[in-house]
DNA sequence: TTGATATTGGACTAATCAGTTCATTTTTCA
DNA sequence: TGAAAAATGAACTGATTAGTCCAATATCAA
């Protein structure tokens, strides 16, 4: 068997390195790149990815990736966590909307309405994952919880948690017509689940 | 890169072979050897599924193997097949109790209640391979149809047409609570996403 | 310019991958 | 019993994997 991501219990986190004198600087972005890996593991998923796809996409040697990151592993965790706050960032801006507009454009979003065949990198990792990594499984446990929050502000800004039952539901419904996408299922279905989802936020 | 699940178009299915003559016969049983291959993928995903994985859990050789079979990928997309005719079976069992009864045990069963972090093996598959492989997103496709017409028949009977946005939505929602659960979302939350799912098909 | 330090590309390791080949063993039919 | 046929185990191929190492190069401060 191929070796799971192995759990690092307490691994440091691929810190910059303290630039501690003179020397060549950087040649690359480290934020850019881990951009880039992103990019890759997205599309192809972490066990189909391998070193040299990485090594490509990032426009780095071998040895610079290895000088820079501690492992495959090690960059897509932080890939991982980039893109989770890149994503809550991106719904907690549609979230300012007015509420069943900002309702229906989070869940359009995290439905995968615009990602293409990709669907939410976090809900592919969960499944491809978490199972087996702890480490995968809490950031997606985060993620979900933070969407879950701020479906339940959106829907009930007074009292939030009266809104949980529903919050959950939304994500939950959002997140498997994500799959139902993935699968090619018929726009039409699609948009009949989107509209029964609707109903659960209007008026 | 990982080479993708190769497409072969309209490869011959692993026919279990013509008994032409004398000769000593196969010592396993084909079906019962794919439903260990089956655990195998479950449990790990194809990719991290190596061919010894595979005959350790099938208890066959490598020469038996290749020759019951035609490679890794014929064999899991016979195994996938099995396990959504399985499975397809199952929720219809479940789609013979009462109204109210029966939908709320297809939710459970499909939002993975019984089946422990592994999932549903289709929504892996899906989520892993759907993309990259039109085989898998096909076999995934029609699954995802047949739970969805069978949701609509036990809602209204009389005309399961009309009852196809709720029945699109109860499938969405629990393949997205199952995902919840793979990550490991608190029982609650779990429960809440459920309560609100009753809420779909309670008169 | 020089010494120190960092990055870089390329060659390398050892393990593992999917799949093949073949000589041997086991079984069946005649 | 003997020949045909199938199953089997083990050794093998060539490709690919993650990760290491080092000599060559680039850039800094002084």
């Amino acid at each position: 068997m191929t070796q799971d991501l192995k759990q690092k219990q307490s691994r440091t986190q691929s810190l910059p390195k303290a630039q501690t004198g003179p020397g060549r600087p950087r040649g690359f972005d480290e934020a850019e790149a881990l951009g880039q890996a992103l990019q890759v593991f997205w599309k192809q998923g972490y066990e189909a990815t391998s070193i040299d796809d990485l090594t490509a996409a990032m426009r780095l040697s071998r040895s610079s990736f290895y000088s820079a990151f501690s492992s495959k592993q090690d960059v897509f965790v932080a890939a991982l966590r980039a893109y989770s706050e890149n994503a809550l960032g991106t719904l907690e801006q549609l979230a300012q909307g007015e509420r069943e507009e900002a309702l229906e454009a989070m869940v359009l979003a995290l439905s995968g309405a615009s990602d293409g065949p990709k669907g939410c990198m976090l809900v592919n990792c969960i499944t491809e994952l978490a199972p087996h990594n702890e480490q995968v499984a809490e950031i997606g446990r985060q993620h979900l919880e933070r969407i879950e929050d701020l479906f339940a502000r959106v829907l009930s800004p007074q009292d939030p948690g009266a809104a949980n039952s529903t919050a959950s539901a939304l994500s939950a419904l959002a997140i498997g017509i994500l799959t139902l996408r993935k699968s090619g299922v018929s726009a039409h279905r699609i948009e009949q689940a989107l509209s029964t989802a609707r109903t659960l936020f209007t008026t």
